[in-house]
DNA sequence: AACCAGGACGTGA
DNA sequence: TCACGTCATGGT
């Protein structure tokens, strides 16, 4: 018993010394990406104020919906179309001919839930007014799954709520610090307990460990095909 | 030219 | 609960 208390007390030391090597090697990383933001391709470190606005919240939550199991750039183009279309707000969003809409987003595929989705949280968005949405009430939104919900909730409102995505799992298992197949609530009551409760933190943390997978963990050429990771410098430090 | 991307959801076992 | 198929375009 006090052996399994004793390798967690060093899996929650892994954490914190991950994010301060993740943190010293890369920086802060200034996410959510705001269309905003003209400098940087939207993302604006240190500057943890932000989002403030209706519009730049709003695009926290469409964002949030169309990067789903695809790359942001195809994300900055779509938002990007919905911007010149003038859709860019839940009420406009609602009343904008869905062929217009399918085309704007088309770049980020699965483009016919997406603009499903899109419809979900913008009927939602308004009928919120000014109040601050809860993880509950999120996940009852048709396309907003756990993910979804908590980075809508730490991004666009600063809840300290750790988000996990597939790089983080698959960073932590590489590093045998949780088992395969952990669930979701479990990984991020990992980080709630090894790290200090702040949203800057919470923020930072989850975009550094998206930056080190798009470094370390994405399969390079086609001839690695066995191989999903190359090889991670930070197996050596922590 | 495969293989994967900052997931979510429905289904059948 | 869980493993698996589906949704679809674009980048490497």
């Amino acid at each position: 018993m006090i052996y399994k208390f004793l390798s967690f007390i060093l899996i929650m030391n892994s954490i914190q010394n991950m994010y301060n090597i993740l943190l010293e090697s890369y920086g802060k990383q200034g996410w959510w990406p705001l269309t905003s933001i003209t400098e940087n391709k939207g993302y604006h470190p240190g500057r943890y104020y932000l989002p403030r606005t209706h519009g730049e919240i709003f695009e926290v939550y469409i964002g949030a919906i169309l990067t789903q199991a695809t790359n942001w750039k195809t994300v900055e183009k779509a938002i990007k179309n919905l911007k010149e279309l003038d859709a860019l707000s839940p009420e406009k969003l609602i009343i904008t001919d869905r062929t217009s809409v399918i085309d704007a987003i088309k770049s980020t595929g699965y483009y016919n839930q997406k603009y499903k989705r899109l419809l979900a949280i913008s009927e939602y968005y308004l009928k919120l007014g000014e109040r601050k949405p809860t993880r509950h009430e999120l996940l009852g939104i048709d396309g907003i799954g756990k993910e979804t919900a908590d980075s809508i909730l730490l991004y666009a409102y600063r809840d300290p709520v750790f988000v996990v995505d597939a790089y983080t799992i698959r960073i932590l298992e590489n590093h045998k610090l949780i088992k395969k197949k952990e669930k979701y609530e479990s990984v991020q009551k990992l980080f709630s307990d090894s790290i200090p409760r702040d949203f800057k933190v919470y923020q930072e943390f989850h975009a550094l460990l998206v930056e080190h997978a798009k470094r370390y963990y994405i399969k390079t050429t086609p001839k690695e095909k066995k191989k999903k990771i190359i090889f991670d410098p930070l197996l050596m430090e922590i």
